[in-house]
DNA sequence: TTCGTTGCAAATGTTTTGCACCTGA
DNA sequence: TCAGGTGCAAAACATTTGCAACGAA
C-alpha cells in the first residue's frame, strides 16, 4: 500500500527547497512554487514537505517561534537560531553524533538521532544593538 | 516600565509546573489549575507561561507534533521525544555545554545557550511493537 | 483501470489579542 | 492611584483534511 507516485509539484517543491540556502516556511515554499504553477495550492505544499521530510529528502525544523522551517542541505549539520530576528543558520561543525551514545547510557528507550539547536545573535543582531 | 506583579494565577501555574515530572501542554496545565481557580482562563495560563519562560523558571519545549510542552525542573537536562507517542522525557546524561564552543568555531554570531532533543522508540513503545 | 495526487475550501488545533474590569503595590 | 493582571470572546495563525476531479503507472 502506498506506493508513491511521480507528480511535478512534488518535484518542483524538492527541487526548489534543495537549491535555497535559507530555511524557508511552507507559505514562503507555496509563494515561490506558485511562479511555476500558478494553480498548486497550499495543501498540496505541505502534503509534499511532509512526505519529503518522512523520506529524509529535505529536514523540518519546528523552532518555538512562528511556522515550521525546511531545509533541503543533504549533509547532516546543525542549526543555530538567532533569538532576535528568528533567522537559521546552518552551522559549518565538527560531528558530535557521540552524544547520542552519551544520552543512551542511564535511558531504556532507543535512540536513533537527535536534533540540536543553537541560540543566540547573529552576527546582524549584534550590529543593529551596538548601534542603539 | 514593566514592572513584575505578583498573581496568584501565576504563582500557581508556576508551582504546577515544577512539581510535575511529566512535561504537560498549556491545555493540560489550565485544566491542572482550575481546581483551584475554576475561574482562571486559558489564555491567562499562556500568558503565565510564556512570562515564566521568559524569566526561565520554567522551560518551553517545542517538539514538531502537537502543541508545546513545558518543563518546570530547575537543573539544566536534556530531552527525549517518542517519536511513537510523542512522550517528552528528562535524559540523565553528563553534561555536553562544551558543544557549543565547538558550535561557536566557525561561525559569526554570539552563541549563548542550546537545546538538543534526542529521538527513538521509548521503552512502552518498544515493547509495544513486539506484541504486534 | 486503479489508486495516488491535486486544488479548493472548510475545519482543526494552538496561541495571541482587544477590551472592560479587577487587584497588588 | 495606577500600571499590571485577569476573564472572556474573538481573531490570528499554522496546519490538516474531505471531496470531487485529475493524472501516472
Amino acid at each position: 500500500m502506498g506506493a508513491l507516485k511521480y507528480s511535478r509539484q512534488r518535484e518542483s517543491i524538492k527541487e526548489l527547497v534543495q537549491s535555497r540556502k535559507d530555511h524557508p516556511t511552507a507559505d514562503m515554499i507555496y509563494e515561490s512554487v506558485r511562479q511555476i504553477y500558478p494553480n498548486i495550492s497550499l495543501g498540496t505544499v505541505y502534503r509534499n514537505l511532509s512526505v519529503l521530510a518522512d523520506m529524509g529528502e529535505i529536514i523540518k525544523i519546528s523552532t518555538s517561534e512562528g511556522a515550521d522551517r525546511f531545509d533541503g542541505r543533504r549533509s547532516p549539520h546543525n542549526h543555530f537560531i538567532c533569538r532576535q530576528c528568528h533567522k537559521v543558520i546552518d552551522l559549518e561543525m565538527e560531528n558530535i553524533d557521540y552524544i547520542m551514545e552519551k544520552a543512551g547510557k542511564n535511558f531504556a528507550g532507543d535512540i536513533d538521532s537527535y536534533k540540536v539547536h543553537f541560540f543566540g545573535l547573529c552576527r546582524e543582531c549584534i550590529k543593529n544593538k551596538k548601534n542603539d
